[in-house]
DNA sequence: CAACAGATTCTCT
DNA sequence: GAGAATCTGTTGT
């Protein structure tokens, strides 16, 4: 099992989304396996950044490889990874996970992962220790539009694993 | 300072 | 398919 070094997230969100399934990061004492992801890029209108640098998205314009940890509609918390060069405003939204021990359909979903896996801002801003457990990423990942949102939802920058 | 939209999920119809 | 729960950042007065 080998940590991913700095320059795997130094790159394009689009390009590390993909390569990002089937990777693994440590939560709650559990080993979890990344099935499914998207990508944001400044110059997308829905992305955080977007807008350029405030307070709540200045991790995005920090160092790559880093979590950003968002808190949103009052009750949901999103985990994301930097990507990039610093100052570009990249990211990438962990949606679902998959882990032993962990129950059926915990892992699915931004915001019930975080809330199974006890991720909150305290994450934020902290270094994303990400592992590769020697598989290759898929050979073929599923592409499709984003998520639950209303501004170029149509974009293909979601990353999804096939079924096993 | 008030208004409002939002990278969501659950529950009920 | 629709509505509630619940709060932060941004924008306008």
């Amino acid at each position: 099992m080998r940590q991913l070094p700095p320059s795997f997230f130094a790159r394009d969100a689009t390009v590390v989304a993909p390569e990002l399934l089937g990777k693994a990061f440590e939560a709650a004492g559990l080993l979890v396996r990344i099935t499914e992801v998207e990508a944001y890029t400044q110059d997308d209108p829905a992305s955080h950044s977007f807008r350029g640098r405030t307070a709540r998205n200045s991790p995005m314009f920090g160092p790559p490889g880093h979590w950003y940890v968002y808190f949103v509609y009052g009750m949901h918390h999103c985990l994301n990874v930097v990507t990039g060069a610093e100052g570009d405003g990249q990211a990438v939204l962990i949606r679902a996970v998959q882990g032993e021990g962990l129950p059926p359909g915990r892992g699915t979903g931004p915001g019930r992962l975080t809330r199974t896996l006890g991720i909150d801002t305290a994450w934020n801003g902290r270094p994303a220790v990400l592992h590769d457990l020697g598989e290759a990423p898929p050979a073929s990942p599923i592409v499709t539009p984003r998520i639950g949102i209303t501004k170029a939802a149509e974009w293909p920058r979601r990353w999804v694993s096939p079924p096993t």
